[in-house]
DNA sequence: ACCAATCGTCACGCGCCCTTGAAAAATGAA
DNA sequence: TTCATTTTTCAAGGGCGCGTGACGATTGGT
Protein backbone atom coordinates (compact mmCIF):
# COMPACT_ATOMS: atom_id res chain seq x y z
CA UNK A 1 0.00 0.00 0.00
CA UNK A 2 1.78 3.00 -1.18
CA UNK A 3 1.66 5.36 1.45
CA UNK A 4 -1.71 7.30 0.08
CA UNK A 5 -2.49 10.77 1.50
CA UNK A 6 -6.45 11.26 2.76
CA UNK A 7 -8.09 14.19 3.81
CA UNK A 8 -11.04 13.71 6.29
CA UNK A 9 -13.60 16.86 6.98
CA UNK A 10 -16.08 16.33 9.90
CA UNK A 11 -16.69 19.08 12.68
CA UNK A 12 -17.16 16.65 15.10
CA UNK A 13 -13.75 16.28 16.52
CA UNK A 14 -14.55 13.15 18.58
CA UNK A 15 -15.16 11.26 15.39
CA UNK A 16 -12.52 12.81 13.33
CA UNK A 17 -9.76 11.93 15.57
CA UNK A 18 -10.89 7.62 15.94
CA UNK A 19 -11.38 7.90 12.29
CA UNK A 20 -7.75 9.34 11.72
CA UNK A 21 -6.44 7.13 14.33
CA UNK A 22 -7.50 3.81 12.69
CA UNK A 23 -6.12 5.32 8.80
CA UNK A 24 -2.92 6.06 10.37
CA UNK A 25 -2.83 2.73 11.88
CA UNK A 26 -3.66 0.79 8.73
CA UNK A 27 -0.45 3.06 6.87
CA UNK A 28 -2.03 5.93 5.33
CA UNK A 29 -1.32 9.35 6.16
CA UNK A 30 -3.98 11.86 7.11
CA UNK A 31 -4.73 14.99 6.98
CA UNK A 32 -7.81 16.64 8.86
CA UNK A 33 -9.71 19.88 8.73
CA UNK A 34 -12.94 21.09 10.49
CA UNK A 35 -14.90 22.75 7.81
CA UNK A 36 -15.58 23.24 3.93
CA UNK A 37 -13.00 26.44 3.88
CA UNK A 38 -10.02 24.73 5.68
CA UNK A 39 -10.56 21.94 3.46
CA UNK A 40 -9.93 23.72 0.24
CA UNK A 41 -6.70 25.16 2.03
CA UNK A 42 -5.42 22.08 3.03
CA UNK A 43 -6.84 20.28 -0.38
CA UNK A 44 -4.44 22.51 -2.46
CA UNK A 45 -1.25 22.19 -0.06
CA UNK A 46 -1.50 18.94 0.62
CA UNK A 47 -2.42 17.40 -2.66
CA UNK A 48 -4.39 14.23 -1.01
CA UNK A 49 -5.05 11.35 -3.21
CA UNK A 50 -8.77 10.92 -1.59
CA UNK A 51 -11.40 13.53 0.47
CA UNK A 52 -13.39 12.37 3.05
CA UNK A 53 -16.15 14.75 3.31
CA UNK A 54 -18.94 15.34 5.62
CA UNK A 55 -22.34 16.95 4.25
CA UNK A 56 -22.91 19.27 7.33
CA UNK A 57 -20.29 21.51 8.38
CA UNK A 58 -20.05 25.36 9.61
CA UNK A 59 -18.52 27.58 7.38
CA UNK A 60 -18.89 25.29 4.49
CA UNK A 61 -20.94 22.53 3.96
CA UNK A 62 -19.90 19.43 1.95
CA UNK A 63 -22.00 19.61 -1.21
CA UNK A 64 -20.16 23.34 -1.72
CA UNK A 65 -16.75 22.26 -1.24
CA UNK A 66 -17.46 19.70 -3.26
CA UNK A 67 -18.30 21.62 -6.08
CA UNK A 68 -15.02 23.89 -5.57
CA UNK A 69 -12.69 21.23 -5.53
CA UNK A 70 -14.45 20.51 -8.35
CA UNK A 71 -14.03 23.54 -9.94
CA UNK A 72 -10.36 23.80 -9.43
CA UNK A 73 -8.00 22.22 -12.22
CA UNK A 74 -5.76 20.75 -9.65
CA UNK A 75 -8.35 19.16 -7.39
CA UNK A 76 -11.12 18.22 -10.60
CA UNK A 77 -10.66 14.51 -10.40
CA UNK A 78 -10.15 14.05 -6.62
CA UNK A 79 -11.64 11.22 -5.72
CA UNK A 80 -14.46 12.07 -2.94
CA UNK A 81 -16.64 10.31 -0.43
CA UNK A 82 -19.34 11.93 1.27
CA UNK A 83 -20.85 11.43 4.35
CA UNK A 84 -24.52 11.82 5.14
CA UNK A 85 -26.70 11.87 8.19
CA UNK A 86 -29.32 10.25 6.63
CA UNK A 87 -29.90 7.37 4.53
CA UNK A 88 -32.09 9.28 2.37
CA UNK A 89 -29.88 12.25 2.57
CA UNK A 90 -27.68 10.72 0.05
CA UNK A 91 -30.27 11.25 -2.81
CA UNK A 92 -31.24 14.89 -1.56
CA UNK A 93 -27.11 15.50 -2.14
CA UNK A 94 -26.78 13.25 -5.41
CA UNK A 95 -29.61 15.51 -6.66
CA UNK A 96 -28.45 19.11 -6.00
CA UNK A 97 -24.75 17.67 -8.31
CA UNK A 98 -22.25 17.78 -5.89
CA UNK A 99 -20.51 14.47 -7.35
CA UNK A 100 -18.91 12.88 -5.49
CA UNK A 101 -17.52 9.53 -6.00
CA UNK A 102 -19.26 7.79 -3.36
CA UNK A 103 -21.95 7.88 -0.63
CA UNK A 104 -21.77 7.01 2.56
CA UNK A 105 -24.68 7.10 5.30
CA UNK A 106 -23.43 7.91 8.99
CA UNK A 107 -23.19 6.19 11.60
CA UNK A 108 -20.56 4.29 9.59
CA UNK A 109 -18.57 1.27 11.32
CA UNK A 110 -14.64 2.01 10.64
CA UNK A 111 -14.48 -1.04 8.77
CA UNK A 112 -17.27 -0.27 6.49
CA UNK A 113 -15.52 3.24 6.04
CA UNK A 114 -12.09 1.48 4.87
CA UNK A 115 -13.77 -0.71 2.65
CA UNK A 116 -14.93 1.82 0.33
CA UNK A 117 -11.70 3.92 1.03
CA UNK A 118 -9.68 1.18 -0.56
CA UNK A 119 -11.91 0.24 -3.44
CA UNK A 120 -12.22 3.40 -4.92
CA UNK A 121 -8.36 4.13 -4.76
CA UNK A 122 -8.33 0.92 -6.46
CA UNK A 123 -10.71 2.56 -9.06
CA UNK A 124 -9.14 6.07 -8.97
CA UNK A 125 -5.32 4.54 -9.04
CA UNK A 126 -5.14 1.39 -11.09
CA UNK A 127 -1.71 2.14 -11.98
CA UNK A 128 -0.83 1.80 -8.31
CA UNK A 129 -0.36 -1.17 -7.89
CA UNK A 130 -1.21 -1.93 -4.37
CA UNK A 131 1.18 -4.97 -3.44
CA UNK A 132 0.71 -6.96 -6.69
CA UNK A 133 1.75 -10.55 -5.45
CA UNK A 134 0.15 -11.64 -2.37
CA UNK A 135 2.40 -14.86 -1.40
CA UNK A 136 0.74 -17.22 1.03
CA UNK A 137 1.23 -20.88 2.42
CA UNK A 138 1.18 -22.59 -0.98
CA UNK A 139 -0.51 -20.22 -3.29
CA UNK A 140 0.68 -16.88 -5.02
CA UNK A 141 -2.00 -14.44 -6.41
CA UNK A 142 -0.79 -12.05 -8.32
CA UNK A 143 -2.78 -8.95 -9.20
CA UNK A 144 -1.29 -7.97 -12.29
CA UNK A 145 -2.04 -11.20 -14.41
CA UNK A 146 -5.14 -11.79 -12.36
CA UNK A 147 -3.04 -15.23 -11.96
CA UNK A 148 -2.75 -17.95 -9.16
CA UNK A 149 -0.27 -19.71 -8.91
CA UNK A 150 -0.32 -22.79 -6.79
CA UNK A 151 1.89 -25.29 -6.01
CA UNK A 152 0.68 -28.82 -5.43
CA UNK A 153 2.88 -31.64 -5.08
CA UNK A 154 6.29 -29.95 -6.58
CA UNK A 155 4.26 -29.07 -9.65
CA UNK A 156 3.36 -25.15 -10.33
CA UNK A 157 -0.02 -24.76 -11.68
CA UNK A 158 -1.24 -21.54 -13.15
CA UNK A 159 -4.98 -20.69 -12.65
CA UNK A 160 -7.17 -17.65 -14.12
CA UNK A 161 -9.78 -16.12 -12.56
CA UNK A 162 -12.81 -13.72 -13.51
CA UNK A 163 -12.27 -10.63 -12.91
CA UNK A 164 -15.17 -10.69 -9.42
CA UNK A 165 -13.87 -13.99 -8.46
CA UNK A 166 -10.00 -12.73 -8.47
CA UNK A 167 -10.82 -9.66 -6.70
CA UNK A 168 -12.80 -11.54 -3.74
CA UNK A 169 -10.45 -13.63 -3.28
CA UNK A 170 -7.63 -11.00 -3.37
CA UNK A 171 -9.81 -9.46 -0.44
CA UNK A 172 -9.58 -12.15 1.65
CA UNK A 173 -6.26 -12.89 1.43
CA UNK A 174 -4.91 -10.00 1.86
CA UNK A 175 -6.09 -10.16 5.45
CA UNK A 176 -5.49 -13.68 6.43
CA UNK A 177 -7.45 -15.06 9.10
CA UNK A 178 -9.44 -12.32 9.40
CA UNK A 179 -13.10 -12.91 9.03
CA UNK A 180 -14.67 -10.55 6.99
CA UNK A 181 -19.06 -10.04 6.61
CA UNK A 182 -20.29 -10.91 3.19
CA UNK A 183 -21.25 -6.76 3.17
CA UNK A 184 -17.58 -5.94 3.78
CA UNK A 185 -16.24 -7.72 1.05
CA UNK A 186 -19.17 -6.51 -1.50
CA UNK A 187 -18.36 -3.00 0.02
CA UNK A 188 -14.59 -3.12 -1.02
CA UNK A 189 -14.76 -5.68 -4.03
CA UNK A 190 -18.31 -4.23 -6.00
CA UNK A 191 -17.37 -0.79 -4.44
CA UNK A 192 -20.50 1.92 -4.72
CA UNK A 193 -24.29 1.75 -4.81
CA UNK A 194 -24.56 -2.28 -4.84
CA UNK A 195 -27.81 -3.48 -5.25
CA UNK A 196 -26.58 -6.53 -5.00
CA UNK A 197 -27.72 -9.66 -2.40
CA UNK A 198 -25.02 -10.69 0.01
CA UNK A 199 -25.97 -14.36 -1.11
CA UNK A 200 -23.75 -13.20 -4.27
CA UNK A 201 -20.66 -13.51 -2.39
CA UNK A 202 -21.45 -17.06 -1.59
CA UNK A 203 -21.58 -18.10 -4.97
CA UNK A 204 -18.07 -16.63 -6.29
CA UNK A 205 -16.86 -18.19 -2.88
CA UNK A 206 -17.96 -21.53 -4.25
CA UNK A 207 -16.51 -20.94 -7.82
CA UNK A 208 -12.79 -19.69 -6.31
CA UNK A 209 -13.26 -23.03 -4.50
CA UNK A 210 -13.94 -25.27 -7.32
CA UNK A 211 -11.32 -23.83 -9.01
CA UNK A 212 -8.11 -23.55 -6.36
CA UNK A 213 -9.44 -25.92 -3.70
CA UNK A 214 -11.42 -26.42 -0.90
CA UNK A 215 -9.63 -25.26 2.55
CA UNK A 216 -8.21 -22.04 1.63
CA UNK A 217 -10.98 -20.52 2.11
CA UNK A 218 -13.13 -20.64 5.79
CA UNK A 219 -16.72 -20.42 6.29
CA UNK A 220 -17.60 -18.51 9.55
CA UNK A 221 -21.57 -19.09 9.93
CA UNK A 222 -23.17 -16.46 10.52
CA UNK A 223 -20.33 -13.98 10.72
CA UNK A 224 -18.75 -14.55 6.95
CA UNK A 225 -15.66 -15.76 5.56
CA UNK A 226 -11.83 -16.27 6.15
CA UNK A 227 -8.94 -16.80 4.27
CA UNK A 228 -7.26 -19.49 6.17
CA UNK A 229 -3.73 -18.72 8.39
CA UNK B 1 -14.43 2.31 25.25
CA UNK B 2 -13.38 6.17 24.25
CA UNK B 3 -15.14 8.85 27.07
CA UNK B 4 -18.60 9.13 26.03
CA UNK B 5 -20.54 11.92 27.52
CA UNK B 6 -24.19 11.14 29.04
CA UNK B 7 -26.39 14.01 30.16
CA UNK B 8 -29.19 12.58 32.86
CA UNK B 9 -32.58 14.81 33.22
CA UNK B 10 -34.58 14.09 35.93
CA UNK B 11 -36.00 15.65 38.92
CA UNK B 12 -35.37 13.38 41.58
CA UNK B 13 -32.02 14.55 43.45
CA UNK B 14 -31.13 11.25 44.93
CA UNK B 15 -31.74 9.37 41.52
CA UNK B 16 -29.98 11.30 40.00
CA UNK B 17 -26.53 11.62 42.04
CA UNK B 18 -26.97 7.46 42.15
CA UNK B 19 -27.07 7.06 38.78
CA UNK B 20 -24.57 9.52 38.11
CA UNK B 21 -22.23 8.29 40.67
CA UNK B 22 -22.12 4.71 39.20
CA UNK B 23 -21.71 6.32 35.66
CA UNK B 24 -18.82 8.02 36.49
CA UNK B 25 -17.02 5.12 38.30
CA UNK B 26 -18.14 3.44 35.02
CA UNK B 27 -15.76 5.67 32.69
CA UNK B 28 -18.20 7.55 31.55
CA UNK B 29 -18.44 11.36 31.55
CA UNK B 30 -21.56 12.86 33.11
CA UNK B 31 -24.08 15.60 32.85
CA UNK B 32 -27.27 16.31 34.43
CA UNK B 33 -29.84 18.79 34.58
CA UNK B 34 -33.18 18.83 36.71
CA UNK B 35 -36.07 19.67 33.90
CA UNK B 36 -36.48 19.84 30.04
CA UNK B 37 -35.64 23.50 29.92
CA UNK B 38 -31.96 22.53 31.27
CA UNK B 39 -31.41 19.87 29.06
CA UNK B 40 -31.62 21.76 26.16
CA UNK B 41 -29.63 24.17 27.14
CA UNK B 42 -26.85 21.58 28.47
CA UNK B 43 -27.30 19.38 25.02
CA UNK B 44 -26.84 22.56 23.13
CA UNK B 45 -24.02 23.46 24.96
CA UNK B 46 -21.60 20.06 25.90
CA UNK B 47 -23.00 17.96 23.09
CA UNK B 48 -23.29 14.44 24.74
CA UNK B 49 -23.51 11.19 22.98
CA UNK B 50 -26.35 10.32 24.45
CA UNK B 51 -29.17 11.28 27.15
CA UNK B 52 -31.32 9.73 29.79
CA UNK B 53 -34.77 11.89 30.17
CA UNK B 54 -37.38 11.23 32.54
CA UNK B 55 -40.94 11.38 31.24
CA UNK B 56 -42.29 13.36 34.29
CA UNK B 57 -40.32 16.21 34.96
CA UNK B 58 -41.30 20.13 36.02
CA UNK B 59 -41.08 22.99 33.71
CA UNK B 60 -40.59 20.57 30.47
CA UNK B 61 -41.50 16.96 30.13
CA UNK B 62 -39.82 14.47 28.67
CA UNK B 63 -42.25 14.14 26.10
CA UNK B 64 -41.45 17.85 24.99
CA UNK B 65 -38.02 17.86 25.45
CA UNK B 66 -37.47 14.72 22.82
CA UNK B 67 -39.36 16.53 20.84
CA UNK B 68 -37.59 19.63 20.64
CA UNK B 69 -33.99 17.72 20.63
CA UNK B 70 -35.30 16.39 17.36
CA UNK B 71 -36.51 19.52 16.02
CA UNK B 72 -32.93 21.12 16.19
CA UNK B 73 -30.62 20.00 13.38
CA UNK B 74 -27.50 19.74 16.01
CA UNK B 75 -29.13 17.15 18.44
CA UNK B 76 -31.78 15.54 15.65
CA UNK B 77 -29.66 12.65 15.83
CA UNK B 78 -29.31 12.10 19.59
CA UNK B 79 -30.06 8.92 20.89
CA UNK B 80 -32.22 9.45 23.90
CA UNK B 81 -33.54 6.52 26.31
CA UNK B 82 -36.98 7.67 28.05
CA UNK B 83 -37.32 6.61 31.61
CA UNK B 84 -41.65 5.90 32.72
CA UNK B 85 -42.54 5.65 35.76
CA UNK B 86 -45.25 2.77 34.50
CA UNK B 87 -44.45 0.30 32.44
CA UNK B 88 -47.96 0.72 30.54
CA UNK B 89 -46.89 4.07 30.45
CA UNK B 90 -44.03 3.28 27.62
CA UNK B 91 -47.12 2.69 25.03
CA UNK B 92 -48.41 6.20 25.50
CA UNK B 93 -45.43 7.79 25.48
CA UNK B 94 -44.70 6.23 21.92
CA UNK B 95 -48.04 6.87 20.78
CA UNK B 96 -47.49 10.74 21.59
CA UNK B 97 -44.80 10.40 19.01
CA UNK B 98 -41.92 11.47 21.44
CA UNK B 99 -39.02 9.44 19.13
CA UNK B 100 -37.02 7.99 21.61
CA UNK B 101 -34.39 5.24 20.61
CA UNK B 102 -35.18 3.12 23.78
CA UNK B 103 -37.98 3.04 26.50
CA UNK B 104 -37.32 1.66 30.29
CA UNK B 105 -40.11 1.65 33.37
CA UNK B 106 -38.79 2.73 36.21
CA UNK B 107 -37.80 1.43 38.84
CA UNK B 108 -35.14 0.36 37.44
CA UNK B 109 -31.48 -1.44 38.42
CA UNK B 110 -28.76 0.43 37.46
CA UNK B 111 -27.44 -2.88 35.67
CA UNK B 112 -30.41 -2.79 33.50
CA UNK B 113 -29.90 0.58 32.38
CA UNK B 114 -26.18 0.47 32.20
CA UNK B 115 -26.46 -2.77 29.84
CA UNK B 116 -28.91 -0.45 28.17
CA UNK B 117 -27.13 2.59 27.24
CA UNK B 118 -23.81 0.38 26.46
CA UNK B 119 -26.17 -1.26 23.74
CA UNK B 120 -27.54 1.94 22.14
CA UNK B 121 -24.10 3.33 22.60
CA UNK B 122 -23.37 0.78 20.28
CA UNK B 123 -25.82 1.02 18.03
CA UNK B 124 -25.33 4.55 17.73
CA UNK B 125 -21.89 4.98 16.90
CA UNK B 126 -20.48 2.11 15.31
CA UNK B 127 -17.35 3.91 14.08
CA UNK B 128 -16.21 2.95 17.92
CA UNK B 129 -15.05 -0.56 17.90
CA UNK B 130 -14.82 -2.94 20.04
CA UNK B 131 -11.21 -3.91 20.71
CA UNK B 132 -10.26 -6.79 18.36
CA UNK B 133 -8.10 -8.73 20.80
CA UNK B 134 -8.95 -9.50 24.73
CA UNK B 135 -5.81 -11.09 25.79
CA UNK B 136 -6.16 -12.54 29.03
CA UNK B 137 -4.64 -15.35 31.81
CA UNK B 138 -3.12 -17.82 29.45
CA UNK B 139 -5.64 -17.65 26.11
CA UNK B 140 -6.74 -15.07 23.93
CA UNK B 141 -10.24 -14.06 22.58
CA UNK B 142 -9.51 -12.61 18.61
CA UNK B 143 -12.51 -10.74 17.47
CA UNK B 144 -11.31 -10.08 14.30
CA UNK B 145 -10.57 -13.79 13.18
CA UNK B 146 -13.54 -15.41 15.70
CA UNK B 147 -10.51 -17.38 17.43
CA UNK B 148 -9.26 -18.69 20.70
CA UNK B 149 -5.51 -18.88 21.12
CA UNK B 150 -4.67 -20.64 24.09
CA UNK B 151 -1.20 -22.19 25.30
CA UNK B 152 -0.88 -25.08 27.11
CA UNK B 153 1.51 -26.36 28.30
CA UNK B 154 4.25 -24.26 26.26
CA UNK B 155 2.46 -25.02 23.19
CA UNK B 156 -0.04 -22.87 21.12
CA UNK B 157 -3.49 -23.88 20.20
CA UNK B 158 -6.42 -22.57 18.09
CA UNK B 159 -10.18 -22.90 18.81
CA UNK B 160 -12.60 -22.23 16.49
CA UNK B 161 -16.05 -21.84 18.55
CA UNK B 162 -19.36 -21.21 17.11
CA UNK B 163 -20.88 -17.59 16.69
CA UNK B 164 -23.15 -17.49 19.65
CA UNK B 165 -20.60 -19.54 21.91
CA UNK B 166 -18.07 -17.05 20.82
CA UNK B 167 -20.12 -13.86 21.30
CA UNK B 168 -21.16 -14.54 25.19
CA UNK B 169 -17.15 -15.77 26.02
CA UNK B 170 -16.18 -12.67 24.59
CA UNK B 171 -18.72 -10.58 26.30
CA UNK B 172 -17.86 -12.60 29.71
CA UNK B 173 -13.83 -11.93 28.83
CA UNK B 174 -14.11 -8.48 28.16
CA UNK B 175 -15.55 -7.70 32.16
CA UNK B 176 -12.91 -10.27 33.44
CA UNK B 177 -13.85 -10.33 37.43
CA UNK B 178 -17.47 -8.97 37.50
CA UNK B 179 -20.29 -11.37 37.59
CA UNK B 180 -23.29 -10.92 34.91
CA UNK B 181 -26.32 -12.25 34.77
CA UNK B 182 -28.12 -14.20 32.36
CA UNK B 183 -30.39 -11.30 31.32
CA UNK B 184 -27.84 -8.84 31.06
CA UNK B 185 -25.31 -11.28 28.95
CA UNK B 186 -28.51 -12.30 26.73
CA UNK B 187 -29.45 -8.13 26.46
CA UNK B 188 -25.43 -7.96 25.46
CA UNK B 189 -24.81 -10.98 23.09
CA UNK B 190 -28.77 -11.79 21.75
CA UNK B 191 -29.57 -8.21 21.31
CA UNK B 192 -32.40 -6.37 22.93
CA UNK B 193 -35.96 -8.26 21.83
CA UNK B 194 -35.45 -11.80 22.23
CA UNK B 195 -37.32 -14.70 23.51
CA UNK B 196 -34.92 -16.70 25.04
CA UNK B 197 -34.78 -18.41 28.33
CA UNK B 198 -31.84 -17.40 30.42
CA UNK B 199 -31.11 -21.52 30.55
CA UNK B 200 -30.12 -21.18 26.87
CA UNK B 201 -26.90 -19.03 28.43
CA UNK B 202 -26.38 -22.34 30.92
CA UNK B 203 -25.65 -24.66 28.04
CA UNK B 204 -23.56 -22.24 26.01
CA UNK B 205 -21.84 -22.02 28.72
CA UNK B 206 -21.11 -25.71 29.40
CA UNK B 207 -20.20 -26.19 25.37
CA UNK B 208 -17.60 -23.21 26.14
CA UNK B 209 -16.31 -24.74 28.83
CA UNK B 210 -15.93 -28.08 27.10
CA UNK B 211 -13.85 -26.62 24.49
CA UNK B 212 -11.56 -24.53 26.53
CA UNK B 213 -11.39 -25.88 30.07
CA UNK B 214 -13.40 -25.41 33.03
CA UNK B 215 -11.71 -22.76 34.97
CA UNK B 216 -12.37 -19.76 33.24
CA UNK B 217 -15.58 -19.47 33.33
CA UNK B 218 -16.79 -19.24 36.73
CA UNK B 219 -20.29 -19.69 38.61
CA UNK B 220 -21.67 -17.31 41.01
CA UNK B 221 -24.85 -18.70 42.55
CA UNK B 222 -28.35 -16.89 42.69
CA UNK B 223 -26.60 -13.96 40.13
CA UNK B 224 -24.71 -15.19 36.98
CA UNK B 225 -21.47 -16.11 35.39
CA UNK B 226 -18.09 -14.38 35.61
CA UNK B 227 -14.62 -14.59 33.86
CA UNK B 228 -11.95 -15.80 36.06
CA UNK B 229 -8.97 -13.17 36.86
C1' DA C 1 -25.70 -12.39 -35.23
C1' DC C 2 -23.80 -15.96 -32.67
C1' DC C 3 -21.28 -18.02 -29.07
C1' DA C 4 -18.64 -18.18 -24.83
C1' DA C 5 -17.66 -16.35 -20.51
C1' DT C 6 -19.10 -13.99 -16.59
C1' DC C 7 -22.25 -12.32 -13.33
C1' DG C 8 -26.37 -12.05 -10.41
C1' DT C 9 -30.54 -14.39 -8.59
C1' DC C 10 -33.40 -17.85 -6.85
C1' DA C 11 -34.98 -22.07 -4.59
C1' DC C 12 -34.18 -26.43 -2.70
C1' DG C 13 -32.01 -29.41 0.62
C1' DC C 14 -28.85 -30.48 4.10
C1' DG C 15 -26.46 -29.94 8.30
C1' DC C 16 -24.98 -27.50 12.13
C1' DC C 17 -26.21 -24.82 15.87
C1' DC C 18 -29.37 -23.10 18.81
C1' DT C 19 -33.09 -23.62 21.88
C1' DT C 20 -35.81 -25.94 25.11
C1' DG C 21 -37.69 -28.92 28.67
C1' DA C 22 -37.05 -32.14 32.02
C1' DA C 23 -34.39 -34.81 35.00
C1' DA C 24 -30.19 -35.22 37.80
C1' DA C 25 -26.82 -33.02 40.53
C1' DA C 26 -25.07 -29.47 43.37
C1' DT C 27 -25.49 -25.89 46.57
C1' DG C 28 -26.94 -23.46 50.69
C1' DA C 29 -29.96 -22.80 54.61
C1' DA C 30 -32.35 -24.54 58.58
C1' DT D 1 -29.94 -34.61 57.45
C1' DT D 2 -33.61 -32.66 54.91
C1' DC D 3 -35.56 -29.52 51.90
C1' DA D 4 -35.80 -25.77 48.58
C1' DT D 5 -33.47 -23.49 45.16
C1' DT D 6 -30.34 -23.14 41.50
C1' DT D 7 -27.37 -25.12 38.21
C1' DT D 8 -25.88 -28.75 35.17
C1' DT D 9 -26.60 -32.15 31.92
C1' DC D 10 -28.55 -34.42 27.95
C1' DA D 11 -31.05 -35.40 23.98
C1' DA D 12 -34.62 -34.19 20.86
C1' DG D 13 -36.56 -30.72 17.43
C1' DG D 14 -36.37 -27.26 14.59
C1' DG D 15 -34.73 -23.16 12.68
C1' DC D 16 -31.53 -20.86 10.08
C1' DG D 17 -27.59 -20.18 7.37
C1' DC D 18 -24.99 -22.15 3.79
C1' DG D 19 -23.86 -24.97 -0.36
C1' DT D 20 -25.39 -26.11 -4.67
C1' DG D 21 -27.23 -26.34 -9.38
C1' DA D 22 -29.93 -24.11 -12.77
C1' DC D 23 -31.47 -20.11 -15.23
C1' DG D 24 -31.53 -15.48 -17.29
C1' DA D 25 -29.11 -11.20 -18.24
C1' DT D 26 -25.09 -9.06 -19.72
C1' DT D 27 -20.85 -8.49 -21.84
C1' DG D 28 -17.17 -9.10 -25.12
C1' DG D 29 -15.14 -11.49 -28.89
C1' DT D 30 -15.39 -13.40 -33.63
Amino acid sequence: MPDFKILLVDDEPDLLELVRYNLIRDGYTVFTAANGEQALKVAAEVRPHLVVLDVRMPVLDGIETCKRLRDNRDTADLPVIMLTALSQEIDEVKGLGAGADDYIAKPVSYRKLEARIKSLLRRAYPEVEQEAVLRREGIEIDREKYLVRRTVQGEEQKLHLPKKQFELLYALASKPGVVQSREELLDEVWGEDVYVTPRTVDVHVRKIRDTIGEHYIETVKGVGYRFAE
